[in-house]
DNA sequence: CTTGTCGTTGGTGGTTCTACCGAGCCTAGT
DNA sequence: ACTAGGCTCGGTAGAACCACCAACGACAAG
């Protein structure tokens, strides 16, 4: 009996040619696909749809890996995800894990590694490259203190910041008086250790608060 | 005899993949994969090794898809080029097409569109998807004038202005006076028709003129 | 009841940014 | 030689931005 894969990827091409590859392993079939995770979440409901592995990408439009990850970390535990991206990205890949990913495959990788990585994550129940093992490490390392944590009303001041309105239009879209816009900021310039506006645009936009 | 197919493709994954999905359709076989331009070069020089058509990516480190092309069609006219890309940005579309690519896939497609598309691009010469067309006519038309000039100087000050400096200090990063800068932002400001330096900071990297 | 925190708002003073105007200098074209 | 235009730099005034401090009501914890 060959263990089942659900594959959730949101560029067709790519899901179904890895689909093809997946079914051609000896111990491995797809079960189906998914082109984001509120789809797979909605597969789920008939038990008969929940696989053995899930492989995931991370960016996805709709519901993304991170937060797929999550939801399924929560209601069905036993079911393992492969994440699975082009990004390097060190905060996106912990973030990942933190969620409960089994291992993490760049997309810039060998077939026979793909087959390698879904027999460990399958029987030993994980798989983590070298250079992930080595990030891993790094950030046991005694610097990280970045878990800055920004209130709702804070998030939705930055995105109107990320505009050419100044504070007052800004305060008077979000029916607050400019004093307090004021505070928002300051107390974000603080968390963030930013020096002005630009720099909260540009921290904005590199973490994804606004898409230009 | 099946048409011979090359893919150039930076993420092993995918082209291995892909080349497992080219090798199931019916009139096509892969005769190899490169993972760049460079490499694509090389093999060229034994005739042998010039295929019917080339599935090329875009994005590749050392020698992207746009040089790639320009450099087939040079060097080896008859081979038929079809582009395969995330980027569903107008620029790049339109150089790679300008280049010489035969034609145009987005990543997220159906298999069955690939096989259509080289089997159309191998039996008569070209091939696009309606969206393709739709952003060609789109050029044609005669609305665009937002072709505005920015000098070299320009450009530089605005990568500066994309970061928490000063006005003053990025007048002496560039050696110059404050009141020059002045007059740089006073001219891009009129000429974009942006109002303050968060509305630069946007304009800079949507044109990526400045990548956070 | 007291303490503390959070979200809100106000004040003051200084720095930076923006708009508009003028003036040399150099280069290219006439 | 003259002129036009681009690049450079300076002045002024006002708006926007930033830092720091204080305070009030609400609300939860002790």
């Amino acid at each position: 009996m060959k263990y089942s894969v659900v594959i959730v990827e949101d560029h067709i091409l790519l899901s179904q040619a890895l689909s093809g590859l997946v079914n051609g392993f000896a111990k491995f079939k797809v079960l189906y696909i998914c082109k984001n995770g509120k789809e797979l979440l909605t597969r789920f409901k008939d038990p008969k749809n929940i696989p053995d592995v899930v492989l995931m990408d991370i960016n996805m439009p709709i519901m993304n890996g991170i937060e797929t990850t999550a939801a399924l970390k929560e209601q069905y535990p036993q079911v393992k995800v492969l994440a699975l991206s082009v990004e390097e990205d060190e905060k996106t890949i912990l973030k990942m894990l933190r969620v409960g990913a089994k291992g993490y495959l760049l997309k810039d990788t060998e077939k026979s590694i793909l087959e390698n990585a879904l027999v460990e994550v399958q029987e030993t129940g994980f798989y983590h490259t070298k250079d992930v093992t080595n990030l891993l490490l790094g950030t046991l390392n005694p610097k990280k203190e970045n878990t800055v944590i920004l209130k709702d009303r804070e998030i939705e001041f930055i995105k109107h910041a990320c505009t050419e309105k100044t504070y007052k239009e800004i305060a008077n879209d979000m029916c607050l008086s400019p004093k307090t816009i004021e505070g928002y900021r300051d107390s974000i310039f603080e968390k963030l250790n930013l020096k002005n506006r630009t720099g909260l645009v540009i921290y904005a936009i590199k973490n994804k608060l606004f898409i230009p």
